[in-house]
DNA sequence: CTCTGTTAGTGATAAAATTAACAAGGTGTG
DNA sequence: CACACCTTGTTAATTTTATCACTAACAGAG
């Protein structure tokens, strides 16, 4: 992997998606793939696939393409994928709860450990599999389970809060559904998803059809 | 409001996280805002800031700034808020239960009409007031029911069918949730929240912090 | 074993996005 | 009501990102 200097986030973020596609080709039994037939398949013109896949090596070789197993493990390897990752999840509502269930069905390298709640008539019991334990214990909890990410699936009037606790009790890296710009979050990797920006999005589009 | 020629989407990504600052501020009775005070409040640059926003047309004034009030009345405007918005979500499982319970809190402006669902046993329930649909009657109920928006949280084998059949009951745009990049969706505006990409952006930079 | 076609890697080029700089025009105070 | 101070709108410069174009190298057929 030559990996030399920083990689730009445009770059990163287009990892997942060639890690989706060669698991669809890994899948259909195809073992081989140009640059030119991925571009086709995910839209990235090829200039740009060569150009991402070369900022970490040469995985490819002239005449033949990309072998799709080989690939696939490469940007696993980049990506950091092949470890474990505990997780926990502050706040137990249905998002909360989808994200759980998505987690333990998506993947075995990743698994919640516990769920976190406010809400007494909650706290103790299960959603899952997964205990839901009280909010309060949170920064307690993490110092004797050291725990890779945290989510926050919390109102945005709690998350701040949330994501203190979960940096005071060690976490690597946070995963925000709530509608706030995380604070004091210093050089932890911290990765958003705004579902009401992308709902503001979508509708732009729709009102601005010309602009697509 | 100007608004001539193409928008980049980088600049109408960021419409949203303007938006959210404003009602922030009016929340907390704030007036008036510079691009510097907004820059330091969001983290674009000022420079940005009053580009992006000249894109549409001079909402500030010299030696003043912007009207808070204003300004997010504005950009509600460029984005399409003001009117209502109808949607049905392709899927009851745990995420269309939240994305459901999500948009009912969040927004007069987004209503959610039905779910649909395959599985005979969800069929005729509700969930959150709503009633839970049979997918084979999604095209029928979309032509009786004009629908702005259609929402996809069906499993990825599902989810272009899904597509597919949205787009023949003529929905406006779709907010796809499946792990797909969906085709044959011609100029309709498509909107994608990629869990997993998300997640795995986030590992990347868990185990590349020298990359923040 | 040679020859043709294919394809990655890569440096140059173009395009897009961001930041900087500044003139013009308000603000608000004394 | 004049003057010092802000702050925008806007153009220019810079930086970043994406595309092009070409070379070297390998594959596979015959």
């Amino acid at each position: 992997m030559k990996q030399d200097g920083k990689i730009s986030s445009a770059v990163i973020r287009r990892l997942p998606r060639y890690l989706r596609a060669l698991e669809d080709l890994e899948n259909s039994g195809t073992e081989r793939i140009s640059s030119g037939e991925l571009s086709k398949l995910i839209g990235y013109t090829a200039s740009q696939i060569r150009q991402d896949l070369n900022h970490f090596g040469g995985f490819g070789q002239q005449g033949y393409g990309y072998n799709v197993k080989d690939l696939k493990a490469e940007i696993g390897k980049i990506l950091g994928l092949g470890k474990k990752y505990n997780m926990v999840i502050v706040g137990s509502g249905r998002l909360g709860q989808a994200i759980n269930s998505f987690i333990s069905s998506y993947s075995e390298n990743f698994r919640v450990t516990s769920l976190f709640d406010v809400k007494e008539d909650l706290i103790g019991k299960e959603k899952s599999g997964v205990l839901i334990r009280d909010f309060a214990d949170l920064e307690t909890y993490l110092k004797k389970n050291p725990t890779d990410i945290g989510v926050i699936t919390v109102t945005k009037e709690n998350a701040q809060n949330a994501c203190d606790k979960l940096m005071a009790g060690g976490v690597n890296g946070i995963w925000n559904f709530a509608p706030i710009d995380l604070e004091n979050t210093g050089s932890l990797p911290v990765e958003n998803v705004h579902l009401s920006d992308n709902l503001h999005s979508l509708v732009y589009y729709i009102n601005h059809p010309e602009q697509i």
